[in-house]
DNA sequence: CTGAAAGCGCTTACAG
DNA sequence: CTGAAAGCGCTTACAG
């Protein structure tokens, strides 16, 4: 069974395809197609289902109405958190979404950008992968807007948005310190971007700040493409010789793998260590003790990405086209009551 | 900057459309087009930075190599688990994935099945909605091949993957009553559709042959329309009421949600109260104590199903193309240890 | 060995 | 008020 077109309508109204096509887009009333005529076409386009092909549309019109998105992890909290409100924002300006997930890989990266570019995409929302920056300009160059989410390339000037990591990383780290915590630990990944080198070197700067020397060993970087038993086991090897006193996790799934690490090893929280997490998670807070997070904004995040890129795409004139650094918000929770 | 079509690589080589295609595809040794020009199209075309135009391919050809995978809630735990397998397991066949949420309601899923259809997609892998009988006949008679997941419509013979939910929650029951707890709980939500009248049917078949009557009071159905507060708050409210010596939650996301009930009551797992949950989440491993889970085979749920759907679509002659269910597994971790 | 032509389903000037 | 025609980028018989 085929699918219905304008041409089977035509033919069965005894029209032209374009009279058709002029009337299911609402344009009858502006060529003057008589109403007798719009309501036979209209009744037997419901009645034969029709359902234009967008694909064709597509095609002719060079618009898909479709944005890419590329992740990092589709199956990651901060995806989750971000897909719907993408979803729902895009939606109000007729455009749908397409998801993939790059894995943090180079290589899958590329081929998705080239991939979302073959199905003529309109627009794109790209968390971007170290090396990405030639693919990211080409699309540019062929005129499609593009907006990073959650990191950027300093070199190129492409429109970015994402939350402020230095100063949520300083935030944290000052309060361990007012709470009296002096020899702090900072778990991170090997993440060649700005994100994480951000939370790193505001890690070290507020020490060095608070006249803290920062040892080399209560530094941790946890390779991303080891996988998690390894992670959770470094992450406990580490704590196990450094013996911090508090530990910051400079991503959720590292404060994840890291209580894990912290229950093998037996210690009490806050008690034995204080712990503290850059980006929140939905184990977090109902965690006991439930822990202390620096949390991204992650729906203003997603909100501003859209409005940015409604704007490019020429909706929404009033929305600013600029790369936006919102503020992360501080939550203070039950993991960081020094005891001593 | 337009993109480059065939057009253009024929027009700088100086041959036509239908040869540069032909060689492109690969056929170029089929038909014996020269080894010169072969080569000469080829090199034109990397250089151009050539990329098939995949919705003119999937206009001309009738095939769009997209698969539509409609989930319930494309942020939540089973979503996440599910759409990384997929994903690579149609990859192996040169199909993409495009994803929606219904969100559970009607109006949506059918809307996102007409959208889907509108971009062409091959095949279907959806999560159904009540209701949605016969929009998935519908595109069975267009000739799409559909596979459902998790749940299906007893009056309709499309084919599905599930899990067998009525052994899951009778393993669990079993455990229970084994552990010595009498007073037994269920948390399910009013979900209509066959997975959920499964596990509640299970749940009542077991206490029964086990010679335990199970009382009203024993028993909530949180609404899915509920806000998560809400749903938190009559757990509790329950909870607090029916005082039962286990509960049993009948999927993980009222298993969350009652684990923050609990501690809202302030009652010791498993001293107060035993807590199993059927269908695993990442915090129940963590949790302290751990939540014993009866866990669904995600993995294998989703390569099966893609399976049936790849043998449906043509490839993969030797897989069965039936409906299958398949075992869950059973975790006793320490929320169900009884002590009186 | 290679090219001209039709056609997938649509939109949009253009002509009448 | 309505229809014939071109063209988006591609594939695929068909002809030579």
């Amino acid at each position: 069974m085929k699918n219905v077109s304008l041409k089977d309508i035509a033919l069965k109204v005894g029209t032209s395809i374009s009279t058709v096509s002029l009337v299911l887009n609402g344009k009858g009333k502006k060529v003057r197609i008589s109403d007798a005529l719009s309501r036979k076409i209209k009744t037997v386009a419901k009645k034969e289902g029709y359902h234009p092909n967008k694909m064709a549309i597509a095609l002719r019109t060079g618009k898909s109405n479709i944005i890419g998105l590329l992740v990092d992890n589709i199956s990651g909290h901060f995806f989750a958190a971000l897909a719907e409100v993408i979803e729902r924002e895009v939606d109000h300006y007729g455009y749908k979404v397409i998801y993939c997930s790059s894995g943090n890989e180079l290589r899958k990266g590329k081929e998705l950008i080239r991939l979302l570019h073959q199905h003529q995409v309109d627009g794109y929302m790209i968390i971007p992968v170290a090396g990405m920056e030639k693919e990211i300009s080409e699309l540019e160059e062929h005129g499609k807007p593009v907006v990073l989410l959650d990191s950027y390339f300093s070199k190129t000037q492409s429109t970015h948005v994402l939350v402020d990591n230095y100063g949520g990383i300083s935030t944290a780290v000052t309060h361990l310190i007012q709470r009296g915590y002096q020899k702090i630990a900072f778990v991170y990944n090997n993440l060649a971007m700005i994100q994480m080198k951000e939370r790193k070197r505001a890690f070290s700067d507020t020490l060095k700040q608070a006249g803290i020397k920062t040892a080399p060993e209560l530094i941790l970087k946890v390779p991303l493409t080891d996988n998690r038993q390894e992670q959770v086991l470094k992450i406990k090897t580490f704590l196990d010789a450094a013996k911090p006193e508090a530990v910051l996790f400079a991503a959720n799934y590292l404060g994840v793998q890291g209580l894990e690490a912290i229950h093998n090893l037996q210690l009490k929280i806050p008690d034995d260590i204080g712990v503290i997490c850059f980006d929140d998670h939905e184990l977090f807070s109902l965690h006991q003790p439930a822990i202390t997070v620096v949390q991204q904004p992650v729906q203003e995040l997603a909100k501003t990405a859209v409005a940015i890129l409604m704007a490019k795409l020429g909706h929404e004139e009033t929305t600013s086209k600029e790369s936006a650094e919102l503020q992360a918000t501080f939550i203070e929770r039950q993991s960081t009551t020094y005891k001593k």
